[in-house]
Parts: structure tokens; sequence; C-alpha cells
DNA sequence: GTGCCTTTGTGAAGCGGTGCACAAAGTGAG
DNA sequence: CTCACTTTGTGCACCGCTTCACAAAGGCAC
């Protein structure tokens, strides 16, 4: 259903010259804001399923988790797009975070490694309605290849570089064990790959100009761990420094060589 | 109270999603810095591997993918554990580490929803090898209930509570379709969980004094695409402000919305 | 039109993190 | 012992993000 039911009576002739947003679009969006601007789509997405019209800065900021002035500055970098006394049009406000983030255009992305991590990301619906197409699954094991998996077949590793120049792969997902993630990495870059993901546990060293965002499970859980402990305890353990049988050698070396 | 046309639909303000963990600044860790710590711990068992005593703040801070400055910052706030001239410790370094973020106690950790997700982590090695003892496996699917993934039998969710309690489970990750996960998460902090990884791409609501960490693999896609968008056309488009078909209501839809 | 109400957009202050640069502390050679 | 060298730990300046608070802008009632 069309949104049309709310009516302002308003001179609008006035609006649809003054409306122009000239260059409010200077490129300098903070990573911190973009980062939110997925969370602030999901919320209006949300939003709009309800059947909802408009929506305010505070309003919307609840529903996205964040506090309400930095919904309001982060939707500012990207131009005036709320009508003051009334809100932000959640469908024009939809495309427009859209737009900025990229997701009008259709991306293909590769996902190499098709373990069970693998295969969730290729069954995760939250990709295709986003306009991200996967458009190969690679991997090395001979067991797993033409496996299908979400409509795919799962082709070999050795068709990477094949596979990501003929279908125009932008983005690569790395979902392979840790010691072949940085191999796929050296591969995907040298055709050409400038935006990797990579779930591996291991720091990718990449050329400059590469994009890699890292996605850790036990890294989360870690943090997790410490600030559970100090909820529990009040404080990390101070019971022993050092536990009997592991001793820092140098202190030992100092020790038998005085 | 406003008596304003927009109200919220969804009543969620007297719901406030607090992450802050007001202890984690007593004893003054900065959030970077634990967010840091399980990088350098992996670094660390790395050289650990191979044999390695010590290692300088430069070499390790290379190996973590950081500044070596902010390495020896960070390593500062857990104590004075180099020595100068020689550089740290591995394995001391190593314990020091593991005993800051909890990982030296047994942590018993339940996962929910069983999908390729959920096995993926069950069966992610990096979770036992630092003190995450993954307790229980529960999924509200009986076609999976029985199933054994990891060692492990998959459970009813209905016995959620139970399970929690009996096993003493601390932390929960939650990895279920969007629609059951508040309802998890609603259940597991009623029976006193405090901490919660959240891999259901919706915004939790908990009350105060629990940590949930998010993981959300769409976003993370989304904020590749941003950056991929500007290396490759310098700017998102600059075509058209708005689309045929896709107009903002307050503007020119009024006449055609009648 | 006039006045009141709501909500945006933003200047400015505050806060936390980063990175430089260097003194302090330790090693090792002679 | 002294001296030269290495590396840590940290003071400090800087920078970007967050938060507050409020004027400006628009809607609504009459």
């Amino acid at each position: 259903m069309r949104p049309g039911a709310y009516r302002p009576s308003v001179p609008l002739e006035h609006r649809l010259v003054t409306r122009r947003i000239p260059q409010a679009r200077d490129r300098g969006i903070p990573d911190a804001t973009v980062a939110r601007l997925p969370l602030y789509l999901r919320a209006l997405n949300g939003l709009s399923e309800r059947a909802t019209l408009t929506v305010s800065s505070e309003d919307l900021a609840a529903a996205a988790g964040v506090n309400s002035a930095k919904l309001r500055k982060d939707l500012s970098h990207l131009g005036s797009y709320g009508t003051r006394g009334v809100g932000y049009d959640v469908q024009y406000l939809i495309y427009q975070i859209s737009r900025e983030l990229g997701l009008t255009q259709d991306w293909a992305v590769a996902i190499v490694g098709v373990g069970n991590l693998g295969r969730a990301l290729a069954n995760y619906g939250g990709f295709a309605s986003r306009g991200f197409r996967i458009a190969g699954l690679l991997d090395a094991d001979p067991a797993v290849v033409g496996d299908q998996i979400a409509g795919l077949v799962v082709e070999h590793t050795d068709a990477l570089e094949t596979v990501i120049a003929d279908r125009s792969v932008s983005i690569v997902v790395i979902a392979t064990p840790a010691a072949a993630a940085q191999h796929v990495c050296d591969r995907v870059t040298a055709v050409g790959v400038t935006s990797i993901l990579n779930f591996a546990p291991v720091v990718l060293n990449v050329p400059d100009g590469v994009d890699v965002r890292k996605v850790d499970l036990s890294i989360e859980l870690q943090i997790l761990a410490f600030h559970e402990q100090r909820k529990a305890s009040g404080g990390p353990i101070m019971a022993e420094e050092w536990p009997d049988g592991v001793e820092p050698v140098n202190e030992r070396s100092i020790g038998a060589s005085s």
C-alpha cells in the first residue's frame, strides 16, 4: 500500500523549490555513523512493515537502541531529511540510508569456506533483501564440492579467480579455517577484490586500499567473560599472581645467573 | 503526556537498552583495551606455539595488527608485566591477560537455536580452548531436538530454565531467528543470566545490569558496501534524489494519495 | 494571520581513545 | 665499575565521537 494517508495541507510549490539539498553531502560521514546506519535501516524497515508513515528521532532512536541526539546528528550527516515538528518520513529515510550505504545497487558476494558457518551465511535471509547476492560458494574439500546449498552448487577453490572475474564479485567472505584464510586473502586481493569480510580468527595482511572487516566469535565471548567476572566478583581474581610451575623466564634466569 | 499524533506504536519507552557496565570503570580498564586483549592473547598463543620466550611490544603489536604504543598502554592497564630492554615474557603475559579476561575459570555457555549458525558455534574449536564449555544446546524445533552435535544432545527450549540453573550457565548465546530472540532473552534474564551474545538481527531489550553483545552478519556487509561504493565511484550515486514511484509522502504525493 | 506546540538540526562542551616522544629502567660488553 | 644500547611505561597534545541544550522551523488551532 502506498504511504499516502498523511496529507499535510501545506503550500507545497514553495517547498519543492526550497527543499533542494545542493551539496549538503560533504562526503565526510564518520565511521561511527556509518556503522549505525544499518541499525537505523532495520528499525525503519520494522516501522515500514507496520505501515508507520513518519517517526520522530526519539522513537526511532528507541527502536534502534541509541540516543536520540546521536541519531539526529547521524542523519544530519546525510542531509536534512526530517521535518521539524513532524519527524522523518519512513519510506524516504529508508531510501536515503539505503542509497548512502550503497544498498540500492547489486553486490555480488562470494563465500569461501562452506563449513557450518559458510552454510549459515549462505542461508541467511538478511543478505538478499539488502542487495547482496551470493554469486559463488567455494570450498577446498572435494567432499563438499558439488553440494547444493541455498540454490547454489559449491565449487572448488581452484576456480576462485575465475568466479570472481566472471561474476563481478566485489565482496569476498572468508569463512575458512584459520590456516587457509591468508592464502585465500592473497588470491582474492591479487585479482582486485578490495572488500573482505573475515570470519577466520587471524589477522589478515592485505595491500593498501583493501578493506577488511573482522567478525570473531570467540572474542565477543571473551569480552562478555570479562564483564561477567567483574559483575560476579567485583574485580579480577586477586588470589595469586602466578600459578605454580609457570614462572616468567626472566625472573628465573635472574636468580640462576646471579 | 504528549497528545501528539505520532505516538510510538510499540510500547518500548519503559524498556531501555542498557549495555553499560558501571563496574568496568571502577578498576579503570578502558573498553577499547578490553576489546583488544583477546587479540593480544591470540597473537601470544601463536608465539607460544613457536616456543618464543619473550616478545617486544613492537613485534607483538605487529602480530596483533595494532600500534605498538597502543599495545604498551593497553598492557600497562593490567600492570607492569614487561621488562625494559627485553620485552614481555610470553607465558607470563598469556597468563595475566587470561586472568584479567576471566579465562582461567570455567564458563558454562548455552547455545539457543541450533540452525547452521548454532552448529557452527557448537563446533567452533576456539571456545573450549579458552575456558568456554558448551553446557547445552537448545532448539524449539522437534525435528532438531535429539540430534547429537559436538558431543551434545540438542534439548528442547522448554528446558531452558532448567538447563541454565542445573548447569550453572552464566553466558547464553542466542542464535535463533529474529522473531524468537526477544522471548528467549526475556526467559534467560528472568532466571538471572546477565551475559548474552546475540546473533539475531534485533535490538534486545534487557533489564539493567545485563550485558548484551551483538554480532550482526549483515551489518558488517553493509559497512563494507558503503566503503566499496566510495572506492568505486568516489561517492554515492548523484543521479537522482528519489526514484520514480517512491516519493516522500509529504512532498509530491499529496495530489496522488487522495 | 497569530500564537502555541512539537521536533529537528547544530553549536559547543565534555569525554575517551590514540599516538608521539621521551625519561626511566634494565641488559650486556668491556 | 662505566658506557652504550634496547625497550618499557607514560605525560601530553590531539582528534573524533557523544551529549547537552537551544534556536530555528514547521504544524495545528482558531
